[in-house]
DNA sequence: TGCCAATTTAAACGAGCGTTTAATATTTGG
DNA sequence: CCAAATATTAAACGCTCGTTTAAATTGGCA
């Protein structure tokens, strides 16, 4: 994995048409291995010899290996940031539909399974390099959002009247997030991969728990 | 925080009465550092000084920074092993007693919190230098128990009849373990503090949201 | 008393890291 | 067609890390 050979691409500046061939390769090789394992865990030439560069192309397109990181994040975590704020966002409220909720989550969970690693990675620890920025430019605004649907949610009567709204808000992100952030280990475990339709059921099963823990039963009793 | 001065000791052979006690100081610097920051981001100079000595007797008693952290994470997990086992071997069963499960997990989470960061850093990645004997040697054990646990409860007629056993499991995993992982976002986020009060009242409000999920209702009816 | 084994020290080693430099080749614009 | 700007390379720099070494100092024991 250390001796393999980088074909050398011809010096100077490059035909026009091909611009930022290797920013962008250097783009692509950072989303792959530091999402993967960590920004620690991979260096600056892995990520180089990755792109079929040289570690100085970092430097002269990024200033530093932090400056790629956080290039490359951007670029990644908007559409998913998009994608989840947009599940929220539903003036339509208040049924508070659950399963839509749980469902948006999981799957989009399930399709990026990097961001459970980069959570773990450079956001949960105390000294995260990302930590006080995801607060800030993620967290914070999302919790806001949710909570507020929660309240209407209980103002309409479906939320429990004596459920608090972050401890609500807690356990939904518990039943939704925790299932990825462990895989690593409950997947060998109890030998589930959560894809296909092993995801739908426990997709399944934490709606009714979270239903039957928050929400006022009222049809439920019928089936 | 570096140029800190070590006040040197005695050389030569010690005398008796006092024995391994740098051994033992490195064995504390170990827990306290090792634990709160993971072992990569700690060096052996930190710890050799934080011990009061030098490197090279991490060397000498542990032959090398692996062999200190293995020695010292054995003697901090081995109680609370102990102590989480203690709590599923209840033969007593089948009422199933959740709220007795939940309490036991999060007050000795909520007593050793190092264990979520352990956990974070050193068994949930893939690469985890700990994930496969973590596998090995306590969640498949205890799982095990655990699915046993609830198996009699389902068969006593406590546990829904079509709830599956490992989502089951993974449910109160989830619930148990995920605040204390996400406790640096979920903290300031939602400003809650998992000690004392709030830690209680998550403790109640966990244990009525897998009650109503997971067990037949009988007499929560009548409150 | 004197030697041996145990313990500790200061210093250095070698590898790997992120980063920088200086040279070089190429395209573009006047 | 030439000069300036640009993109890329190979090499090395300086630092920190885990680890090792060689010497120094002492207690126990014959």
């Amino acid at each position: 994995m250390k001796t393999q050979r980088r074909q050398p691409r011809q010096r100077g500046r490059p035909p026009v048409e091909a611009e930022a061939d290797i920013r962008n390769a250097l783009l692509e090789a950072a989303h792959r291995l530091f999402l993967k394992h960590g920004f620690d865990k991979v260096t600056a030439r892995e990520i180089a010899l990755a792109a079929g560069t040289t570690p100085a192309m970092i430097h002269y397109y990024f200033t530093n290996k932090l400056g790629l990181f956080r290039a490359m994040l951007q670029q990644a975590i908007e559409p998913v940031r998009q994608q989840l704020a947009a599940s929220l966002a539903t003036d339509a409220a208040p049924p508070l539909d659950l399963r839509a909720f749980v469902t948006a989550y999981m799957k989009t969970a399930a399709a990026n399974q990097w961001i459970a690693t980069f959570v773990v990675n450079e956001v949960f620890p105390e000294h995260g390099r990302f930590r006080t920025t995801f607060i800030r430019e993620v967290a914070t605004p999302m919790m806001s959002m949710f909570t507020q649907v929660l309240e209407r949610a209980r103002a309409g009567g479906v939320l429990k009247a004596d459920v608090d709204v972050h401890f609500a808000a807690l356990s939904l992100l518990s039943l939704c997030i925790f299932p990825f952030i462990s895989r690593n280990v409950t997947g060998p475990v109890l030998g589930v991969q959560l894809e296909g339709d092993a995801l739908q059921q426990l997709i399944d099963h934490n709606v009714r728990v979270c239903t039957a823990g928050l929400v006022n039963q009222t049809e439920q009793r019928l089936s």
